[in-house]
RNA sequence: GGGCGGUUAGCUCAGUUGGUUAGAGCGCCUGCCUUACAAGCAGGAUGUCGGGGGUUCGAGUCCCUCACUGCCCACCA
């Protein structure tokens, strides 16, 4: 065993070569199983969330889980938030392997449209070039050959980090396979009569040039102006009609103006035109717009009047649909005015909106001009402010009953969560799903970019019509001509990604059947990822995958229901990270913490364990770095046990007594994955052992117990802070401390209790290895490698058993007497700094105390002077005065030193504990003589409170009397 | 305009179905380089659980209300 580790731990030492040998190795691949193995391992079809979540142990074994990685953008760098993801999917799925189950985590990225596009569109514009000019092939030529080189960059990140990703399984949103089976979707898709094209009012960024869906459109609050405008009414010179508008650039394109049906002040105008000012060379040129009455519009807002503009505002486009009016474009694809604007033409849309307020102003039309707010949506992308804009475009029908028949992609993803077949957890974001899902519009799904998948639909030149094929066709398949063009749109790149729970596992199968990795790992069983992408992807997710699953028959040949066409079982929606200021981080305010920097200056580990420590749900995570120098603390003092263990065992080899941990938790060597997933019993049996061995196995036990529950609710940081508590807090402060006096290597000592107590430590130290190895995976991997002397009984801890409880080592008794004990040393020492005693100064202590405690105390003797600097320990009847006491309800315990106590100091602790103990005390006697509380509170809360009663009467009685003493 | 969170020690946060003395880490104070660890050890101080009201034998926990704060959704010109 190597025990030449350096004093302090440094990560960046052991983190990289650990990384390379996991992915060389090909530790986590889960390859496709053979038919034999599919028979033995349960399918993930018809398992349901429940059973999947239970803690290890209490299912069968090799359970199915399986993992997507949320795929990063191409364009991404690794930030915080990815980090804190990634740390979270990884600690369960190290937790799930260990359990025994088949953990397959699967990575991949995506192509990111947009995103990508405008990032290379910027370098070619550095180069003097534009887009344009380089045409669509070269150009797409040149953002793969962009990404061949930088579009890795997060997974490569992701494997410096120890990702336990199965690598063999990376895919790209644009390999060859998912780009046939996008086709494949949209084609089916388009002949169930559930994508269709046509002119409607989108979302049109003038700047990207191109479409968004909704939920690429963000609002914000703006204050702006709202205007009232006065339109004459045709042949009646004098009279007017006041409209209201936010945005007097589009006038220009008004065709009606709408009133309410019932509203009394403008019955008169019914059928009557007005006259739109500035729409002639002349007034009288002007173009004349019907008034009509339409229940849509609220009499109570602005005049109650609405200029009705087809062409650039979603409402008013309905309206014109239903009273048949023509939509005239004033605006452009720039979002500057067109010729239809007449003198505006060429203008960007602020400036004509200035030149037509004021040019309205000149001709006495403007009524008003009000502050106004309300929200303005802003490209996701960019945040140039949207315009609604009449455009040809690709839609999802998502409300749509598909010509085949079924249900609705809206309506199976809703009866999906709603039917309990996919549990979203938070539970509060299983509300906001539902609601987002029954009020959900179609999707806008193609894109005026070059970059992504490219829609399979060609245009004939002859007959006008659309061929939509799997293969690209040759001529029309309506008119047989060749005079074939393809559409030049794209999908919107959540199109791609809301496929891949298939994708990734090799759908489309041919008709009628499946594939198997479908069969072995479809539905995935957890997808944990951001609240901000649950519309955005989670919901496309489900939509398309219970739609198209559906038509996938289950392992055993039977169709499938939608229980199991859900593409996962459960979505966990993380916590948002922050930085110490509980601020967004952003590139723009400059304030984003790069996690690789963070690692390099503490080692994965203490981040990754920072991040499990804070991640408690449903709370934003503000990350502060002083948390990650804690648990880079916590690190190095795993890193110092290992070094004070391996320091011990050499000293047994010299003293020859050697502990075989190889024998203790058996690892068969035919099956990689078996361990010692229970705690392994020490050599010796439990009634032999010393108080300490016996104790730290029950704490292991239990610690391990309450370990396996949290992490199966997703309670990372309570999982964290129990290994935190259990290692540092129990292992190293009191049972390293005690165990020393026992590794007595002369020649004159006990070998027997030697080697039981060096079997402990080890046994007991290597579980906590492997509790700790999801959390830690670096850290812990390099001491047990050595643990085992570099000869371990698997290649990686990782393939060894997650620690199970075993119950029979759970000892009441054995923590019973720790804790007196702990307790009683913590008094003395206590009572050793009220005397001002020096650290190394032993000192002679007396306790008074009942027999079988004193039993307790005598008999491990070895263990008060070791820890509490005792030189002796007596039990007088009475305690002397003078010296420091200190009080529990099991004992008191006094002092002995030539320096006296600071009498002040004294009788401020006493006095404060008294009114303590007195306040406890008057709250205790209340409830128990309170009838109700006697008659309805549960029996062991009264029996608890009785019991600290009679508590409380002794300490305030040694309290009171302490202070008498103090004070004659 | 709708909806959802948060408010607990100086800071960052835990606190299970209401139940005995409200916890942790960091920071702070005091003393120690006690041969695993000064990235450490030991001891210590610190809270009207946002305000008010209610339910209950009992409220940090449940209900109402107010305040402050964060987020999401939304086609009102």
């Amino acid at each position: 065993m190597p025990h030449d580790l350096p004093k302090a731990y440094e990560p960046a030492a052991i983190e990289d070569h650990w990384a390379e040998y996991w992915v060389r190795e090909k530790i986590f691949d889960v390859p496709t199983p053979s038919q034999a193995e599919k028979d033995r391992v349960p399918h993930p079809s018809g398992s349901s969330a429940d059973e999947l979540r239970q803690a290890p142990g209490t299912s069968k074994p090799q359970r199915p889980f399986t993992i997507l990685l949320p795929p990063p953008n191409v364009t991404g760098q690794l930030h915080m938030g990815h980090m804190f993801e990634q740390a979270e999917i990884d600690i369960l799925i190290r937790w799930r392997r260990m359990c025994g189950d088949r953990a397959l985590w699967v990575p991949g990225t995506d192509h990111a449209g947009i995103a990508t596009q405008m990032m290379v569109e910027k370098q070619v514009v550095l180069e003097g070039a534009t887009r344009q000019q380089l045409g669509r092939e070269a150009f797409v030529e040149r953002v793969w050959k962009w990404k061949q080189h930088y579009g890795g960059a997060i997974l490569d990140q992701m494997k410096r980090l120890g990702a336990s990703v199965d690598w063999s399984r990376e895919y790209f949103t644009m390999d060859d396979h998912l780009s046939v089976a996008v086709r494949e979707a949209f084609v089916r898709l388009y002949e169930q009569g559930l994508i269709y094209r046509g002119a409607y009012i989108v979302n049109w960024c003038p700047r990207c040039q191109t479409a968004l869906s909704d939920l690429e459109v963000i609002h914000e609050e703006q204050t702006g102006k709202i205007y009232e405008f006065s339109y004459p009414v045709a042949g009646e010179p004098g009279t007017f009609l006041n409209i209201a508008t936010t945005r007097p650039e589009t006038m220009l394109g008004d065709v009606a103006v709408a009133v309410h049906p019932d509203d009394e002040r403008y019955k008169h105008l019914h059928g009557k035109f007005l006259l739109l000012p500035l729409s002639g060379t002349a007034p009288s040129a002007a173009r004349s717009i019907p008034v009509i009455p339409d229940p849509w519009v609220s009499p109570e807002f602005g005049t109650g009047a609405v200029k009705v503009t087809p062409a650039h505002d979603p409402d008013d486009f309905a309206l014109g649909k239903r009273h048949d009016l023509p939509s005239i474009k004033v605006l452009d694809e720039s979002a500057h005015m067109n010729a239809n604007a007449g003198a505006y033409a060429g203008l960007d849309r602020y400036e004509a909106r200035a030149r037509i307020v004021a040019d309205l102003d000149a001709l006495g039309l403007v009524v008003s001009i009000k502050d106004h707010t309300n929200a303005i949506g802003k490209c996701d992308r960019c945040k140039t402010v949207v315009e609604p804009l009449l455009s040809t475009q690709w839609f999802l029908a998502v409300n749509k009953t598909p010509a085949a028949g079924g249900q609705s992609l809206a309506a199976n993803a809703i009866a999906a969560v709603e039917q309990g077949h996919i549990r979203i957890t938070p539970d509060q974001y299983r509300k906001t799903y539902d609601e987002w899902m029954k009020n959900i519009y179609d999707w806008c799904i193609s894109r005026q970019l070059w970059w992504g998948h490219r829609i399979p639909a060609w245009h004939c030149a002859t007959c006008r019509q659309m061929t939509i094929a799997r293969v690209d066709p040759t001529a029309c398949e309506h008119c047989n001509s060749t005079a074939l063009t393809q559409e030049t749109d794209v999908l919107d790149t959540w199109f791609s990604s809301g496929l891949l729970p298939c994708t990734v596992f090799g759908w489309p199968p041919p008709e009628g059947e499946s594939t198997p990795d479908l069969d072995s790992f479809y539905p995935t069983q957890l997808l944990i990822t951001g609240f901000d992408i649950l519309f955005f992807w989670v919901a496309r997710m489900i939509m398309l995958g219970c739609h198209f699953m559906l038509d996938v028959p289950t392992p055993d040949g039977s169709p499938r229901t939608l229980a199991d066409a859900v593409p996962f079982r459960e979505v966990y929606i993380h916590a948002l990270i922050r930085d110490a200021n509980r601020e967004k981080m952003s590139k723009t305010k400059g304030n984003v913490i790069d996690p690789i920097g963070i690692v390099k200056q503490y080692g994965t580990d203490a981040v990754r364990f920072t991040l499990a420590a804070m991640a408690s749900p449903g709370t934003d995570i503000a990350f502060n770095v002083a948390r990650t120098e804690g648990y880079r603390a916590f690190a190095n003092k795993i890193w110092n046990a290992a070094r004070f263990i391996f320091m011990n065992v050499e000293r047994a080899k010299e003293a020859d007594i050697t502990v075989n941990l190889l024998s203790l938790a058996p690892h068969s060597s035919s099956e990689p994955k078996a361990g010692a997933p229970f705690i392994a019993h020490s050599a010796m049996s439990g009634l032999d052992q010393p108080i300490e061995s016996r104790w730290i196995q029950s704490r292991l036990n239990q610690t391990t117990g309450e370990i396996n529950r949290s992490l199966s609710e997703y309670r990372f940081d309570e999982a964290a802070n129990l290994i935190y508590q259990f290692f540092w807090g129990e292992f190293c402060d009191w049972y390293l401390e005690i165990v020393k006096l026992r590794l007595d290597f002369a020649d004159t000592a006990d070998k027997a209790q030697t080697t039981a107590a060096l079997t402990t430590l080890l046994t007991v130290f290597e579980a906590s290895l492997r509790l700790l190895s999801p959390f830690m995976p670096f850290l812990t991997e390099e001491i047990w490698h050595a643990l085992y002397d570099n000869n371990p009984p698997a290649k990686s801890i990782a393939l060894t058993r997650y620690p199970l409880p075993g119950p029979d080592l759970i000892n009441p008794e054995a923590d019973r007497e720790m804790l007196l004990l702990q307790d009683l040393i913590s008094a003395v020492r206590a009572a050793r700094k009220d005397l001002a005693v020096e650290e190394k100064a032993m000192v002679p202590t007396l306790i008074h105390t009942s027999a079988s405690n004193r039993g307790l105390f005598e008999s491990n003797a070895d263990i008060i002077h070791k820890l509490a600097r005792v030189s002796s320990i007596e039990f007088p009847d009475t305690l002397p005065e003078g010296s420091a006491k200190r009080s529990s309800p099991g004992f008191d315990v006094s002092v002995i030193y030539e320096r006296t106590i600071d009498v002040a100091a004294e009788s401020e602790r006493l006095t404060k504990d008294l009114l303590r103990y007195e306040k406890e005390q008057l709250n205790a006697q209340r409830q128990l003589t309170n009838e109700a509380f006697l008659a309805k509170a549960p029996a062991p809360v009264v029996e608890g409170i009785r019991r600290r009663a009679s508590e409380l009467v002794t300490l305030l009685e040694k309290t009171q009397q302490g202070l008498d003493r103090l004070n004659t």
